[in-house]
RNA sequence: GGGCACGUAGCUCAGCGGGAGAGCACUACCUUGACAUGGUAGGGGUCACAGGUUCGAUCCCUGUCGUGCCCA
């Protein structure tokens, strides 16, 4: 790194390079330990947690994480700012099914032996090599974006103190009886061979097919040309029909009334069937008649509840028909039928569907098919078709963890940001199932469940205690000895076979619900947990907020009796520029890594934050980004300036006092900013505050007070110049400061670079006063700071500059006239097409005294930025000069004989134009009398003083044309 | 079918009861001593449509059309 390092300083490198910055800051920031919580000089200031969204240790980083994790970053370097203890605590999941997969896969691509024949132990040791080699990808790509944790505290959803806390909730839960085991449908993926939860299956429209079949009646000779000798059901899934134990009819369904109570033969299979009247059946629907499959079908499970039907499953766990020795399906079923059984065994569902159909068409059964397009259930991790099955799972009794949730969401405790999710959020919670729990899978918090010889379930935190339990259980009941109970419990080969534990891990998202407080070191009670919990803020995507909001909420409430957090800000999904999800498969992914690559991880940061607008998705165009790169390249040009002019915030130096003008307006104009910045980010406004500091940088700092300020800059050495500089290098620190939270890397960057510091940036003290702390606070602070020698000093110092207070109206006046007078000489000189290279004189004609003042002082910067050769005074603008209407005064441009008279005339009539329309609209307000009595009196007032104004203008113009007619 | 958003400049988006804004793109001019990753000026919109409330509606309400998402 070639630095040129002054004797002071180090000098600003000429170029912004992001790339060498970004690498540079990163280990600034590692080595100074600058994001660790519970720093000694922080120990009395009060805590911001955030607790990141775990992302999958599978993961790379996406376009989602980078929004999500740059504004939690924004909140968490704001607030450390503010001077708060942040703990901004990381972590991975091990997203149980996509971790697993992620491994199977690479086995079979190195042609290795599978998961099953590799055997448990032997997978999981691999699992666990595959995390430590590739689990940091993720980590590294956070902290490429700038992202701010504590990563010395960084967890893992299956580290051990996590697998304890994971442990301990499920056997609490299971002892309150709020964890239970049940048989009943559950969503199959016969894919992974795995059951998932509801959210966990995707409904995907699918173009299919409605068959009806003649189901023929019993006591009937069935046939085809006869509809009294059959009923017609209709079905999207033909092959399921093995398994069909009802045909269900509507009550008030006239045609099939006296069918009710009957009794059909079901075709191929020749079970005697009953017909049933339930509402589930829909008239309109096909042909008004179903087939019921209790053991296939979410809804037909409920009718068959209703009607007391049998359930017989025909389907095994990978799909297939199972029908030999299949004792269900065999029942009562007439010879010749196991010669069918054998036929369709093992075959698989969706080739049983075509020859099945095919079988029931040769004799008869099938009236039509139709065309069907319906929503069919994904597995949203493997992509296949969802079978509905019948198997023992556990489950968690959600309805009754949802309560306390919903209850502290309805009273405030924690607030949505937008609120609108608190609807979906009530919407779900109010109608939530029971949770299934347990995967069929290997990776993953294996479920602290022992099973007897009969059946019988012990559940406890550690092998030892259940062997116990249920050795003591079995010995009561007599079916072991004591002694052999003995035996067994010293030597597990001795008791295997008899005393077995649950194969089955749970669900990722339990141990993501703990996430709040099991990184915090709980179930035991550790000072972080007093301290830390609960966290502040949850950053996260609507997507989630079933799968882990939610979850949290529950699990928070019920261990810790706390909400896990009082503000979840919900942010918005990044999509393409079209407006598209992002996805692998459609190809239109932008990588953050690419974009943070070519353009900084600023330029990113700062491009998500200014389009982070509440309640609205974010279709993220390159060009935002590069448009945001040039604006820290403009920053980091400004700060050139104020180097190359020497300038520097002498000790001492107090900018409320200053003499100057200039410098008094943008003390103003940074306070102001100031102002608007902290409130957007206090309110989760992330693009109102992104766009507050911009403007102010680039069309307040840049644009105008730099450039006002280079005569005095450039010219001879004066207390004023001092000031002047003084007051450059001031702001820019202001700016700085206010950015960083945005853009991290380059200010931190510009920070060390441009003056002689105390500190890091990241750690420098916001420029406004935050919020003292509440009695209860400074209470839990006593209790949680820990040992202390001494008094340790307040966090956040008043800085020399009282942002909150500071304003000055006349110097804004002052400057608002400059600028207005440039720009508007800048517009005309344009449009009259006068080349850059010739000056023109300035007549301010009939100017007042304060006008006669204020000039002189500014002739030399507005002569400059105006391309003015001199400025003088008259009663009245000169013949034939183009006259500019200045916040009311005349600013003639003597341009006889350069001017195009028709030209100017044009300009002016169309000014004059403008000028009636204004008095047109306001006289029809003021004529209106519902207005004037009915609006607001400031509106009315406004109205009156517009119409004033534009009655000025209009004669100010119309004196204009008449000179201008003397001139021609 | 139920619910939630959203239709504002060519594009990507702010705004949201009192005279339409930004960035990018576009046009013209400018290599002036921080910056061409720049400067100056400019063009461009019946704020989807139709009703209603109001002194006043891009903004609030209702409906229509269109788009997207979530849940059945």
């Amino acid at each position: 790194m070639n630095r040129a390092r002054g004797f002071l300083h180090p000098m600003i490198e000429k170029n912004y390079q992001p790339a060498d910055i970004e690498a540079r800051m990163s280990v600034v920031w590692e080595d100074s330990l600058a994001f660790k919580a519970g720093r000694p000089d922080r120990r009395d200031a009060v805590p911001f947690t955030i607790v990141i969204p775990p992302p999958n240790v599978t993961g790379s980083l996406h376009m989602g994480h980078a929004l999500n994790n740059t504004l939690q970053d924004i909140l968490c370097r704001f607030e450390r700012m503010r001077g708060r203890d942040v703990l901004w605590q990381p972590g991975t999941d091990h997203a149980g099914i996509a971790t697993q997969m992620v491994v199977e896969r690479q086995l079979m691509e190195r042609q290795q032996p599978g998961r099953r024949e590799m055997g448990r132990a032997k997978f999981l040791e691999r699992v666990w090599q595959w995390k430590a080699e590739s689990g940091d990808t993720i980590i590294n790509q956070l902290k490429r974006l700038g992202a701010s944790c504590d990563w010395s505290r960084e967890r893992f959803t299956m580290d051990e103190g996590l697998s304890k806390a994971v442990v301990k909730v499920f056997v609490e839960l299971h002892r309150e009886g709020l964890i239970y085991k049940d048989k009943r449908l559950v969503n199959w993926d016969t894919k992974l061979l795995t059951a998932i939860s509801d959210l966990e299956v995707q409904q995907l429209e699918v173009k299919g097919h409605l068959w009806y079949l003649r189901y023929p009646i019993e006591g009937k000779t069935f046939s085809p040309d006869d509809p009294s000798s059959f009923i017609v059901v209709a079905t999207t899934r033909p092959e399921t029909m093995l398994g069909d134990t009802g045909v269900a009819v509507h009550p008030d369904d006239e045609r099939y009334q006296k069918l009710v109570g009957r009794n059909v033969i079901l075709p191929l299979v020749g079970r005697k069937i009953k017909i049933v009247a339930d509402d589930y059946s829909d008239p309109e629907k096909g042909s008004g008649a179903v087939k019921i499959t209790p053991a296939h079908d979410f809804n037909d499970f409920e009718v068959g509840n209703r009607h007391g039907l049998a359930r017989i499953s025909v389907i095994d766990r990978e799909g297939c028909l199972d029908l030999v020795d299949n004792e269900d399906y065999l029942r009562d079923l007439p010879e010749g039928a196991s010669q069918f059984a054998e036929e369709f065994h093992k075959v698989d569902r969706f080739a049983a569907r075509k020859r099945i159909v095919e079988r029931l068409e040769s004799f008869g059964f099938v009236e039509r098919i139709e065309p069907h397009t319906h929503m069919v259930p994904h597995g949203d991790r493997s992509n296949s078709v969802i079978e509905p099955y019948l198997t023992d799972q556990w489950y968690v009794d959600a309805k009754t963890l949802a309560r306390p949730a919903i209850a502290a969401v309805r009273s405030g405790e924690t607030t949505f940001v937008p609120k609108n999710w608190e609807k979906t959020y009530f919407e779900w919670m109010e109608n939530i199932q029971p949770w299934c729990i347990s995967r069929q899978l290997w990776w993953g918090h294996q479920i602290p469940a022992w099973y007897g010889p009969d059946g019988k379930v012990f559940v406890a935190e550690t092998e030892e205690e259940a062997v116990s339990h249920a050795l003591g259980y079995y010995v009561e009941q007599e079916v072991i000895t004591p002694e052999q109970g003995r035996e067994m419990a010293l030597d597990r080969n001795k008791r295997e076979g008899f005393i077995t534990r649950d194969e089955d891990v749970l669900d990722t998202w339990f141990s993501s619900a703990l996430w709040p407080f099991s990184t915090l070191g709980w179930p035991d009670e550790t000072p972080e947990v007093q301290r830390y919990y609960p966290t502040n803020a949850l950053v996260t995507g609507f997507d989630i907020i079933f799968f882990w909001v939610a979850r949290m909420m529950m699990m928070g409430l019920h261990f810790m009796k706390e909400v896990p957090f009082s503000t979840v800000y919900i942010h918005a999904l990044v999509r393409d520029e079209k407006g598209a999800k992002m996805s692998k498969s459609k190809g239109n992914v932008i990588d953050p890594l690419n974009l943070i690559d070519e353009y900084g991880a600023d330029a990113l940061r700062f491009t998500l934050a200014a389009m982070a607008a509440q309640g609205r998705d974010i279709k993220l165009a390159t060009s935002r980004v590069e448009g945001y790169r040039n604006f820290a390249t403009k920053l980091w040009n400004a700060c050139r300036f104020a180097e190359m002019n020497h300038c520097a915030v002498p000790d001492g130096f107090e900018p409320a006092k200053a003499k100057e003008t200039l410098n008094r307006w943008i003390a103003h104009e940074t306070a102001h900013t100031t102002r608007e910045v902290t409130e957007a980010i206090e309110a989760y406004r992330f693009n109102d505050a992104a766009g507050s500091i911009y403007r102010f940088v680039w069309n307040v700092y840049c644009d105008w007070y730099v450039e006002l300020a280079k005569p005095v800059l450039l010219g001879p050495d004066s207390p004023a110049k001092d000031e002047t500089r003084a007051m450059v290098a001031w702001a820019r620190d202001e700016i700085l400061k206010l950015l960083h939270p945005f853009m991290p890397f380059i200010t931190e960057e510009l920070w060390e670079v441009t003056a002689r510091r105390d500190g890091l940036l990241a750690l420098a003290p916001w420029p406004l006063k935050p919020a003292e702390p509440t009695p209860e606070q400074i209470a839990m602070l006593a209790a949680t700071a820990g040992p202390t020698d001494a008094l340790v000093s307040p966090v956040w110092v008043l800085p020399i500059f009282d942002h909150a207070d500071f304003t000055d109206p006349a110097a804004e006046a002052e400057i608002g006239w400059v600028i207005d007078l440039i720009t508007q000489i800048r517009s005309v000189r344009a449009e009259m097409n006068i080349p850059p290279a010739t000056l023109t004189a300035l007549v301010l004609a009939g100017a007042s005294a304060e006008t006669k003042e204020r000039a002189p002082r500014w002739a030399d910067v507005i002569k400059r930025m105006a391309r003015l050769s001199e400025i003088s005074f008259a009663d009245r603008a000169p013949d034939g000069a183009v006259q500019l209407l200045v916040r009311g005064e005349v600013a003639a441009l003597p341009l006889k004989g350069v001017i195009d008279v028709a030209a100017e005339r044009t300009r002016l009539d169309k000014e004059i134009g403008k000028a009636d329309a204004d008095i047109k609209r306001a006289d029809s307000k003021l004529a209106n009398e519902k207005f004037v009595a009915n609006a607001a009196e400031e509106v009315v007032e406004e109205e009156r003083e517009k119409r004033e104004a534009a009655l000025a203008r209009k004669a100010k113009l119309l004196e204009a044309v008449e000179r201008l007619k003397q001139a021609s």
